[in-house]
DNA sequence: AAAAAATGAATGATCATTCATTCAGGAGGA
DNA sequence: TCCTCCTGAATGAATGATCATTCATTTTTT
């Protein structure tokens, strides 16, 4: 039906929007080359979006969108806080690593500068938090993790560690692979730099 | 002098562009702006700074560089690797608080994706990237650190817990004391999130 | 009165967006 | 089967707005 192939190209727009954004950034990156990218007209853009800020806010509820339900599915197989932390960072390492012009897209998106898009972002992006924020109250509960740290900070210094690890591993092109990086930042994580 | 006045009228350009572009960031914010924010002409600029972008680098490096000569004035003052590294955290809340725009303007500026800014910006950056791993490098000596983590990925945690804290602080509007964050940063940073 | 600095209107380039035109393919008729 | 006609989708050249940058002119300093 002419509906679903109708989908199917909007979800392709967004795709190469992804891709092509994530080469120079959003503000680079011109509506021509996201079309060239997508394999339309110019003018075919803006029969699916209603502009270039619209196309960038769609996009990235889309790749949000696709690695909380992957996240979702993923976190019900263990049991213990640990495991799922385990979990979180290797699979955004994995998803990252897997495909780089998602890891650049999100690296630039997330420090978007303007208002409008920032205040779009900020709830796709807060449901990546919740989650991991619901991991450590869970630890608290079960006294696995300590209490004393506010599950808000302790989110902080998780996602902060991950993106900056991601940072590092696609700007200054650091060859090793990502999801060895994961391993040591849950055990820095999780015991601390002090020695006993 | 003239040489003395200049160069005052050099750096009070810096200021006024860290301001201006910290508002919207770099690409948002015209010449006009940061030339009314200066009070000065927009030609004027021209007769400071080559371009736009010359005048991006540069007040980049001029406010990394002041951040650095505060951070060795006060690093010589502590003894432990522990001690440091708990102000090392404390004056880059200190700084950003006193200074927010200054703090919007590293947010936007370190994930900026024009590949000859993020060059240019590299070198200054990695000087703060090797401060942190020098003062990880040495707990590994005196003992005080575990060694089996590496300083790089350490400096990354650190680093990235660090500049999220500060992005929520400056963006979600946190409206609490940043330097308050420090101690608990820290306490999580040392001992990590298990429970013993 | 030179020289040096500063000015800001004008220039030219770069896009996001629009819209008059073209195209593709399905319905129906012979 | 072949031939219109019709409709919604797609096209891409043209438009208009937005700046970075320049430079002829004015102001300030020496």
């Amino acid at each position: 039906m002419a509906q679903e192939k109708k989908e199917k190209r909007r979800v392709a727009i967004m795709e190469a929007a992804v891709k092509a954004f994530s080469q120079l950034g959003y503000h680079a990156c011109t509506m021509n080359q996201v079309a060239r990218e997508a394999g339309v007209a110019d003018g075919t853009l803006y029969l699916y979006f209603e502009s270039k800020e619209d196309l960038l806010i769609k996009a990235f509820k889309h790749v949000i969108g696709n690695l909380m339900e992957l996240l979702d599915k993923e976190l019900v197989q263990f049991n213990t806080p640990a495991d799922k932390l385990k979990r979180i960072i290797e699979l955004h390492f994995q998803v990252m690593e897997n495909d780089p012009s998602l890891a650049g897209f999100m690296q630039f998106q997330l420090r978007q500068p303007d208002p409008s898009i920032r205040q779009a972002i900020r709830r796709p992006l807060s449901s990546y938090a919740r989650r991991i924020e619901k991991v450590i109250e869970e630890g608290h509960k079960t006294g696995d993790f300590r209490a004393s740290l506010g599950a808000r900070a302790m989110r902080r210094l998780i996602f902060g560690g991950m993106d900056e690890t991601v940072s590092a591993w696609c700007f200054r092109g650091e060859k090793d692979s990502l999801a060895d990086k994961a391993g040591p930042l849950l055990d820095a994580i999780l015991h601390g730099l002090a020695a006993k």
